[in-house]
DNA sequence: CACAAGGCTTATGTATACAGAACCACTGCC
DNA sequence: GGCAGTGGTTCTGTATACATAAGCCTTGTG
């Protein structure tokens, strides 16, 4: 692996996971010390973060982290809304059935996985990360499927904020459920339903369990 | 400005403007040389470019030009109508009436730049540039503006492929002007409806004049 | 005491030198 | 004659040294 690939994904995590706090400045000879590379490659990956939009160059002044307020959450949401609903729409359309039948039956069994802890739950994670991923696949559409990617690593930053209890993951579960089972039935207009349900049902548990400083 | 921001504009609008053909690999002493100057920043301006997809990086071989093929462009546009769409009927909702209501007045005029020839016409381009720019701040949801930008980076591209005639110019002048009108009359389904016209009679135009090679 | 100007410090931006890896061609062997 | 191995060449990836510019602190003056 490269030093650069090495690097961003270090910083990338470390800004994810909140370990990096919003507006904390990344001086490129205090992070190439830290990381144990040279300046080069960590230009490289700062290039990379700031054209995902986890940080921003700050006019001459190093680059520093991003800030997501309530707003940019309703933004973000807003835009995931649009494209997400189209992805479930077109996959519904051009997907194949068993491959999202197999992903609805899995996510119906999701509950156990949630209730038995943490090393089980992060097989749910990976469940979901297989429905996303068979959607990408089933839309036949790399641009749409290139901006759904941009916006995921934003949504994980935000999801972090939010308390992930048992009882919203099951609601989850079911209604990830529900959009597999629209696909898989052909139905593009239910689909994109099951998807805009999730998502206003996703943010609104967001922005309930957010804990302002 | 600093020389990877002039390496970057020089690619990108070679690339762009199909100077640089789909293929064509950017070796980076080659490419530093032509531009004059050193392979850093040269590099900085090939990791942006191919962010952006206008390059990727060919296994350890240098970067490429992307290559965009018809099932491209109707991908593209694809993504573009979900975007483009649920802008306008944001502007609609959430703009102010009396910018469109003036940018509708200007379009409606639009015609005599068109058919005065080549310096009027890029007053024409200007204007429709000033329309996007409306719709970007009327929406109020910067992520989405961001995608929206990264995706006309590649629809120029598309464009250069079609012959722009008058006749087909003065049309599009009149279906802009018919979503600024919707806009500026605050209806977000017809705003959403003129732009779903106006991509499909683009995309039309650009497959019906686009000579295969 | 406040404001401005100048120098110093430290940051980024750039260039270049070096190392490692991959591809291509050539040669030797089967 | 074909295939495989080896050597060379040339590329990218990395490190470091240097220049330039921007900020801040200090000092002097009004």
């Amino acid at each position: 692996m490269r030093a650069s690939d090495k690097a961003y994904a270090a910083l990338r995590d470390d800004i994810i996971e909140w370990r990096l706090a919003p507006g904390t400045v990344l001086a490129e000879v205090e992070q190439s010390e830290r990381l144990g590379i040279s300046r080069t490659p960590l230009r490289e990956a700062l290039s990379r973060l700031t054209a995902e939009g986890l940080t921003t160059t700050a006019g001459g002044r190093g680059v520093v982290v991003t800030d997501i307020s309530l707003e940019d959450i309703d933004e973000l949401f807003e835009l995931r809304e649009t494209l997400e609903g189209k992805a479930a729409a077109l996959a519904a359309e051009r997907g194949d059935a068993a491959t999202f039948e197999q992903l609805r039956s899995e996510l119906c069994q999701a509950p156990s996985l949630i209730s038995a802890g943490d090393p089980a739950r992060h097989d749910y994670y990976g469940l979901v990360g297989r429905l996303d991923a068979a959607i990408d696949a089933a839309i036949h559409n790399s641009y749409l499927a290139q901006a759904m990617r941009s916006l995921r690593v934003h949504l994980v930053r935000v999801r972090r904020l939010a308390a992930d209890d048992a009882e919203r993951l099951t609601a989850a579960a079911a209604e990830h459920a529900a959009i597999a089972e629209a696909i898989a039935a052909g139905n593009p207009r239910l689909a994109e339903a099951a998807t805009t349900l999730h998502l206003h049902r996703s943010l609104s548990h967001v922005k309930a369990t957010h804990t302002p400083q």
